[in-house]
DNA sequence: CACATATTTGGCAGCGCTGCCAAATATTAC
DNA sequence: GTAATATTTGGCAGCGCTGCCAAATATGTG
C-alpha cells in the first residue's frame, strides 16, 4: 500500500486514489462517502470496502472549500479553571456533537485584546458558528463578528446589548437576589468578596445589582476584597480573614462564586466561627462543593450548562437576533 | 462595498477583491500577509490599508490545502469536569497558542468507541498534530493514529507502551507512593473510594500499585466503593458514610482524587469524626479545595498543568518517539 | 421491440489560496 | 553609459474535494 506514491507530500490517500482502486469517478465515491445522492448498494460496498482497505480519511479541508460551509464550531471563553465555562463547554458539546459539528476552543485569559486576535484566527477557519462568554468585546471585536456573517451566540449575560443571539440571566438581577436575601433574613453590615472588577464585568454587574438592593434596604456593603483572577479556596479564604481581621463586626459575606465562599467557609470552621449565626456566608453558582460542603452553602444556582445547550442550538436554527432568558434558582442551605 | 458581489456564495471578500483593489498580483498580497518573500514597504503599506478597508480575512481552509499543513492540534480528554483535564489543556494552549497553534478539543465522555470516533473526525481536519489523554486506545484508533503520520503524544500515563511521545508519570508508582505513606504511618485497615475501574484506566492503576504495597506490608484494603464517572464532592462524601456504616474499624480511606477526598472529609466534619486520629484521609492530585481545607489534605500533587505544556512542546519537535516523565510530589497535610 | 422514464455514473470547473519560476524593475559596479 | 546583480512582482498550476449537468445504464410500458 506505499509503493504507488510518487505524490507530492506525504502517503495521503486521496479519493482519486479510491476511485482509482474501485475502477469509479470520484465523484461517485464521494457520494457514497457523504451518503448524498443515489449509488446501488453494490457499489456502496465496493467503496466501503476500498475506503477501509486503502485507509481512507476524507480531508474535510478540501471539501469544506469546494462546498463553502464547515462543522467547526468556535467557542471563546475566558478561563478553564473557573467550573462555569467547562459546564458552558459540556452543554455546548452535548448539542452540537450529535449533528456533526466540532468545537474548536479558545481562552482568552479573560482579555479582550487576546479575545480580538483568537476571534480573528478562528474566523479564518470559517467556522459555522460561534459561542462566546460574555457581552464585553473590543469594537473590532464585535465588528469582525457582525461581518463574517456567521451566526454567534453571547453567553451567560442579558444586561446589555448583543451583537445576534444572547442566552444567560441578567447578572444585576442575581445580584439583588442574593441580596434581598441577604436582607430579608437580617443582615446588616455586609462584606463582599470577589474577583477584580476590570477582568470580569459579570462579577461587577453582579457587585452593581447586589449594593444596590442593600442600600436601598438601609443596610449597607461594608468591606470589599478585590482580588486577582483565579476563584480559588485560597483567595476566600485569605480574603475573608482580612476582611474579619479590618471589621470583626460583619454579620454576612457575599462571594462572587462558591470557591471563594467555600474557603470562607473553611476560614470559618478552622477557626470556629459560627456560621451562620455569628457570620452568614452566600456564595453564587451552585456547585457541587458547596452542595455537600459540612454545612450546605447558600448560593444561587445558576444554569451553565443548560445555557450552553440552548446557546448552541439556537445558533444552528434560523431565525433573527434573539435574547433568552435562562432562569437561576436561589438555593438556601445552612450558611445564611 | 457591498455593490460588486454577484459571487458564488457569501459576500466574502477574497484575495482576489483585495489583488484587484490594490491593483497588485495576488502572490504579491499573499506575500504581505504571510510576511514571507520580498515586497517593498510601500507596498506592504497599501496592502495592509485594503485588507482593512475591505475587512479581509485570509481564509485558511483555502491557505491550507494548497500549503497542506493546518496549525490546528486536536485535543482528546475523557471530560471536562475532572480539573485534571482543563489543566492539562491550559498547559497546552499555553504553549501552542504563541507560536500560533489552535487547539481543537474534544470529549469523549471516558468511552473509547466515542474517543475513536472523535479521532476520526479530526483527523479530517488535518491536524499539525494530536494530544490525547490516556494510553488506552481501541487498536482501530491506534492505527488511524499510526497511519495518520502526525505526531502524536499521549499524556498523563507512563504505565504502558505509547504510540509515539509519552508524558506523564507512573500511576502504579503514584498508587505504591500513597500507600507506602499510609503503611508507614502505621494505618492498617484500609478503604479505598473510587471512580469503576472500566471507565478509568487510570485510577484502576493506581488502585493496582497502591494495593500491592499494602498487602506486601501485611494490610489490607478492607473495602472499597466504586462510583460513577463524576468525581464529586457528593459520591465521596456518601461512599464514605456507606462504608464506614459497614466497616467503623476503618483507620484510613484513600480516596481516588481530592474531590472525592474532599467529599469525605466533610462527611467527618459534619459527623465529628476526628481526622486523623479516628479516621486517616488520603486523596489524589493536590487541588486547590485540598489544600485550603480546614485541615489540609494529603495527597499526591500531580504536574497536570506541566504534562500539557511539555506535550505540547514534545508533539512540536523532531525526533523520535520518547517517554518523558514528570515527577509528581507527596504532599503531607494534615489528614494523616 | 421501440420508446419513455427512473436510476446510476462520470467529467469538468472551480472553491481561495500557495509554491514555483519567470518577468519586470530597481540598484550597484565599472 | 552598459552590464551584472539584487529586489520586487505576476502568472499559472494545482491542493482534494463538491456541485452541476450530461451520459450511460436499468427499468417499465404498450
Amino acid at each position: 500500500m506505499d509503493q504507488d506514491d510518487d505524490h507530492k507530500h506525504r502517503n495521503e490517500v486521496t479519493l482519486r486514489e479510491v476511485s482509482a482502486a474501485v475502477g469509479l469517478g470520484m465523484s461517485t465515491i464521494s457520494r457514497v462517502l457523504r451518503n448524498h445522492g443515489s449509488f446501488s448498494q453494490a457499489t456502496r460496498d465496493r467503496v466501503m470496502k476500498a475506503v477501509e482497505e486503502l485507509g481512507y480519511v476524507p480531508n474535510r479541508i478540501a471539501g469544506t472549500l469546494a462546498s463553502s460551509g464547515s462543522n467547526l464550531v468556535g467557542i471563546v471563553i475566558p478561563s478553564l479553571h473557573n467550573i462555569v465555562f467547562p459546564d458552558l463547554l459540556s452543554g455546548a458539546a452535548l448539542t452540537l456533537n450529535p449533528i456533526g459539528f466540532q468545537t474548536v476552543i479558545a481562552v482568552t485569559d479573560y482579555d479582550l485584546e487576546q479575545e480580538q486576535k483568537v476571534i480573528q484566527s478562528m474566523l479564518a477557519w470559517r467556522p459555522a458558528a460561534f459561542l462566546v462568554a460574555g457581552l464585553e468585546h473590543t469594537p473590532r471585536t464585535r465588528a469582525m463578528l457582525k461581518n463574517s456573517g456567521v451566526r454567534i451566540a453571547e453567553l451567560l449575560d442579558t444586561d446589555d446589548e448583543g451583537i445576534d443571539i444572547v442566552v444567560g440571566f441578567s447578572q444585576r438581577e442575581a445580584g439583588a437576589v442574593s441580596a434581598r436575601h441577604l436582607v430579608e433574613r437580617g443582615y446588616r453590615r455586609i462584606g463582599y468578596v470577589g474577583p477584580e472588577f476590570s477582568f470580569d464585568p459579570r462579577a461587577r454587574k453582579r457587585f452593581e445589582g447586589f449594593s444596590a438592593v442593600v442600600a436601598e434596604a438601609g443596610a449597607s456593603v461594608v468591606e470589599t476584597e478585590l482580588m486577582g483572577r483565579t476563584s480559588s479556596t485560597e483567595a476566600g479564604r485569605a480574603a475573608l480573614e482580612r476582611m474579619l481581621a479590618r471589621n470583626p463586626d460583619l454579620d454576612a459575606v457575599y462571594f462572587s462564586n462558591d470557591d471563594f465562599a467555600v474557603g470562607g467557609l473553611f476560614h470559618c470552621i478552622a477557626n470556629n466561627i459560627a456560621v451562620p449565626s455569628q457570620l452568614a456566608i452566600m456564595g453564587f453558582n451552585g456547585l457541587d462543593i458547596g452542595r455537600f460542603a459540612p454545612q450546605p452553602l447558600t448560593t444561587l444556582r445558576t444554569p451553565r450548562t443548560e445555557i450552553g445547550e440552548i446557546g448552541a442550538r439556537m445558533v444552528m436554527e434560523q431565525g433573527g437576533a434573539k435574547i433568552v432568558d435562562v432562569p437561576f434558582e436561589l438555593v438556601r442551605g445552612a450558611t445564611t
